[in-house]
Formats: structure tokens, sequence, C-alpha cells
DNA sequence: ACGTTGACCTGTGTGC
DNA sequence: TGCACACAGGTCAACG
């Protein structure tokens, strides 16, 4: 599901609820998806506990409790996170509750089970998953063209694979990344090497414009992701070439191909990106 | 250093 | 309607 623009979207609906709430109490129902601590642990560190700040980190969500540890959640494909009321209907896929002692409660719910939750001490980032590693925030002021380019400088390989590297870049994923090349024009098999300054540039801009577009749409709902209040995004209806394969390109109107790389699934224009 | 594949899960859409 | 299969906003490990 969630991408850069859609954790965004969820950071920002979630803070108002949440922010300065006490964390009554806690209940587990799948284990699985809490990487660390063991889940007795975690139900001690985190009861009692009150949230003073929400942030994003690439597609990761960092909840920062008041004694010095830090919730980390990612929503992988299908995680939702949302505000509901004590007394609403528990959806199905519903892994673990944090309740506040105003009646309402942030839902952990995920139909596939690959979000990952970790309690970790404030700045012990390397224990909780790729975290520790992303590379740098693609729409914060010092990710300028200068820095892009020292990113890019060097490195070999297929453009989509460079967009898709969270050690790269993070925040991207196969929907932005789509959409991203095909705004710059890009072959998503392109060379990354071979690309010229004004293509690097083209690119810099693009991933800028397509990822400030899709916070501003509140993310991109096409199967499961809603905001933390429950609400789809709008995004969906702007998009150029993901989930339109055979439609005609916005562009020139040649049938859009999808075709596998990187092992994801990926629309493009064979006419319009090179 | 790069590329591909399978693993983790459940649900949905397609074609027969 | 049933069944089998492919595929899905992500990441990681294990290969060649």
């Amino acid at each position: 599901m969630p991408e850069l623009p859609e954790v965004d979207t969820v950071r920002r609906t979630l803070e108002p609820f949440i922010v300065g709430r006490r964390i009554e109490s806690v209940e587990i129902n799948y284990g699985g998806i809490i990487k660390k601590p063991e889940p007795a642990e975690f139900i001690r560190l985190v009861e009692g506990r009150v949230i003073r700040v929400i942030k994003r980190r690439g597609k990761y969500l960092l909840i920062q409790l008041d004694a010095e540890y830090t919730l980390v959640i990612h929503l992988r494909m299908t995680g939702q996170l949302t505000i509901c009321e004590r007394n609403s209907a528990l959806s199905k896929h519903t892994h673990l509750i944090f309740r506040f002692e105003n009646g309402r409660e942030l839902r952990f719910v995920d139909v596939r089970k690959f979000g990952m939750v970790y309690l970790i001490p404030i700045g012990a980032w390397h224990e909780a998953g790729g975290l520790a590693r992303l590379g740098p925030e693609p729409l914060e002021d010092e990710f300028t063209l200068c820095s892009f380019c020292e990113i890019i400088k060097g490195k070999k390989g297929k453009l989509k694979a460079f967009l898709l590297d969270q050690t790269r870049i993070a925040g991207i994923g196969n929907i932005y990344a789509d959409e991203i090349m095909f705004a710059a024009g890009l072959s998503p098999q392109r060379q990354i090497e071979t690309l010229s300054s004004k293509e690097t540039e083209l690119l810099y801009e693009n991933i800028r414009a397509k990822l400030n577009e899709g916070v501003e749409h509140q993310g991109t709902s096409i199967r499961d992701y809603v905001n933390g209040l429950g609400e789809k995004g709008g995004f969906q209806h702007r998009l150029k070439v993901y989930d339109r394969a055979g439609q005609p390109c916005a562009r020139c109107g040649t049938s859009l191909l999808k075709a596998t790389v990187c092992g994801r699934g990926t629309v493009y224009c064979p006419h319009c990106q090179h």
C-alpha cells in the first residue's frame, strides 16, 4: 500500500488524535507483526505512556513515547493505522490496538500480515529493520539537484531499481516510481549511468513533483490504502500509467504496456519513455 | 556490484 | 458456481 505520500497522509491525519494522549492499554491479537520486543515486554513498556510526537521517515512512522522509546511502524503492502471509537466494529484483521483514555483507540489492521512494529530506545534506529539505512528524504530542502547528482553519480543499473532502492532515496514505491518515470519520459529499463545531465534534472524535478502531488491529493487508494481516519485518498484519479496497462497514453495515445522490471509490475508508454 | 527468485500472507479478479 | 492461477502500494535473504 503505502509509499511516502500515503504514509505522510496517515501521519498528518493521526497527529491531532494521538499526540498528548496516554495509552491506557494495549491489545495484541496477532503477535507476529511485533518484531521486538516480545509481546509481554512490548505491552509493559507501552502501557501508561504518553505519545509525544509522530514523524515519518521514508515509509516508516515513528511514534515517540514519553519514556525514551519510539514505536516504529511500517505498513508494508496492506497495513492500515486508523483512529476508531472503542465500540466500533472490529475488522477481521485487526492485529494490534492502542486504547486511549478518551474512548478512542488506534488500530493496526493488516490483511497480509507483512506490516512490522518495533519498540526501540530513542536513537537505536538500527534495531528497526532498514530504518537506519534509508537514503535522504526527497521532499526536504536538503534534497537539492546537487545532492541528487551526487547520489546517482557512479551508480549503475536500471532506473526503476534505483528509484525503488530505499537506501538511495527514501519513500518511493511502485506506483510513484512508474509515475515519475512517465513524467520524466524515461524508460524503467534505462541504465542510470547513461542519463544525460538534462535527463537527470528532469528525473529530479519529477521525483519532487509527483511525490508532492501525491501528498497534496492525500495518497493513492487503489486497493487497501486509507488515511488515519479510514478515508481514501484521491491520487488514483490522476495516475497516468500505474494500473492503466492497455489504456491510451495521456500524451500520445499509444497503448500503455505492462512488463516485469525488477520483479515488479511496471506500466509505461513505449513511445514517450526512452 | 548487479540481477533474479522465492519467502512472507490473504484477498480478488480472471479464465476455463 | 467451482477451481486454479496470477497478481497485489514492500522488503529481505539467498543465490548466480
